[in-house]
DNA sequence: AGAATAGTGTCTTTTAGACACTATAGT
DNA sequence: ACTATAGTGTCTAAAAGACACTATTCT
């Protein structure tokens, strides 16, 4: 195309000769909550092993946040999408290639980093733990699993002449052995025809660097509505599974117990059977399926 | 607190000589889908008005994609979050304050812009048509209601040994009088045991700036998927509304007709009756309900 | 009267939820 | 035999979908 703007110039002529202005910029980082399903220990030979769901967090080496702890991330450079940036990330701190990668949000508060203008576009990552190849903890930082459990605390919702304010209430609890690190958030929900407010935020934080408890509590809610209605939890699950551990993976998202009959009629479609069966467990074998992607968006 | 790191400063210490890096960052721009629900005209005395669903673009008064039409948008302010910028660009563009606002995604191919290193991150805007007090179009640059219709025209789901490779196809539609803007997008899924691929290509985009064609066709497909179990389609209605006039909202965006049983007995929860009527149709008057906001997210 | 829309009743099918029952390897 | 889990059948209640019917105002 050749058409020329009011000064005269080509596209191609405008492009060469463009300057970009000499205003202030953010630093982008992308920060990643990285989830895993993983076995506790048997207690009993009768017994299944517990399942919990896991986060990956760093701990922090230098200011600010001193001895936090932090979600896995760094800065996006010039050539590369937020994406990419998450995949390189992810690779350096797990040894996985191959990942069920997803945006969450960006979050851009002022004031986020006390260093200087950072805004951080969030991604949730899910692995099979059989997976991880590099066992956490072996970097120059260090690096834990920690057990993840959120939890509403109160529900209050009030009807105004007008519309709705809704106020819950959140306990996000992050466990590694003896270290125990917990925050308390609000959501925050107005509703009216002066427009809606939806804000997260939090009221204390323990132990957790940056937003990161914000992030982290989004990346929960974002995986317990979505595991209702997609295959992505399949992305937690190793290659043979068998149904039981399926369903303990939704229990422990959701932080809820499922009924098993109904639980099978819905998701025992994203399975497929094979003719082996589980072993020298202290009780009836069990079938172990494969996973089967769905073809279809939903379920 | 008073940890020191290993130069021996406390947090405060450090914040006090932090001095950011010197690599390159990019810039931070917000571009917004703004929607709108709006009557058309009415053919003849007796038949209701169609509604059709519109969002606002900005024809573009210099390089790059100089007279192509673009989203209104503009880049972020050092002491504001991303939704503070997307807020004040739609005050200035609409003059409308008190507005449903929800960040989409945040967009950062390389290349994305010609000029430099921008990413984006877009927003969703809902407001109803009658509130827009500032016509379109006075601006130093035209901004002009284009309806729009997204319809998927291919679908293809190929079922491999190991997952699954699916392929959507996407016809996006921009109507003004006599400007017809297009793009044509494909939507690639990819899933199995060697991670997830999801990707949204612009194959062919005529008259739509950069990659806002993406931008747009993401904000038409979250909308379809929110209104259908949540209160979101309210932020389109004027305060009073016929459940007629909700429906036909329903169905411009799904684009598909719904059946008025079953339509009012789901969505009907979202207004409340009042004891008017609308008159002087040319067939029996129907009753004007107002919003009545979800105290529950979800429907 | 006739056109166009408003509004309701009800049948069928599907899905969710609850619970009880049978089956089986390992000690 | 007993324990812990595997796996299935079936009843009920709720929701989605389809369609037909009645009601009402204006020209």
């Amino acid at each position: 195309m050749d058409i020329k703007d009011k000064n005269g110039l080509t596209e191609k002529e405008f492009l060469m000769n463009y300057r970009p202005g000499d205003y202030e910029r953010p630093s982008v980082a992308v920060d990643t909550v990285i989830f895993t399903a993983a076995n506790s220990d048997i207690e009993n030979y009768r017994k299944l092993p517990e399942k919990k769901l896991k986060i990956l967090l760093v701990k922090r080496g230098g200011h600010p946040f001193l001895g936090q702890w932090a979600l896995p991330g760094g800065f996006v450079n010039h050539d590369e999408a937020t994406e990419q940036a998450a995949k390189r990330e992810l690779f350096e701190e797990t040894g996985v290639n191959n990942i069920y990668l997803e945006q969450l949000y960006t979050f851009s508060d002022p004031g986020r980093d006390p260093r200087m203008w950072v805004m951080s576009c969030a991604y949730m990552a899910l692995i099979d733990s059989s997976s991880i190849n590099i066992s956490a903890g072996d970097d120059a930082q260090s690096a834990e699993w920690f057990d993840v459990s959120l939890e509403k605390v109160s529900d209050n919702a009030e009807v105004m002449p007008d519309g709705i304010l809704r106020t819950e209430n959140y306990l996000l609890s992050l466990l590694k052995d003896n270290i125990d690190l917990t925050a308390d958030l609000v959501h925050t929900i107005r509703k009216s025809r002066n427009g809606t407010e939806d804000s997260f935020k939090i009221r204390s934080s323990e132990g957790i660097a940056f937003d990161h408890a914000k992030i982290i509590t989004s990346a929960v809610l974002r995986l317990r509505g979505k595991i209702l209605y997609s295959d992505i939890a399949l992305n937690l699950m190793p290659d043979y599974f068998t149904l039981t551990e399926l369903q303990q993976v939704y229990e422990v998202i959701l932080n809820k117990q499922l009924l098993k009959a109904p639980f099978r009629r819905k998701y025992g479609v994203l399975a497929e059977e094979t003719d082996m069966l589980t072993k020298d467990a202290g009780h009836r074998p069990s079938r172990l399926y494969k996973k089967k992607w769905l073809a279809d968006q939903e379920l």
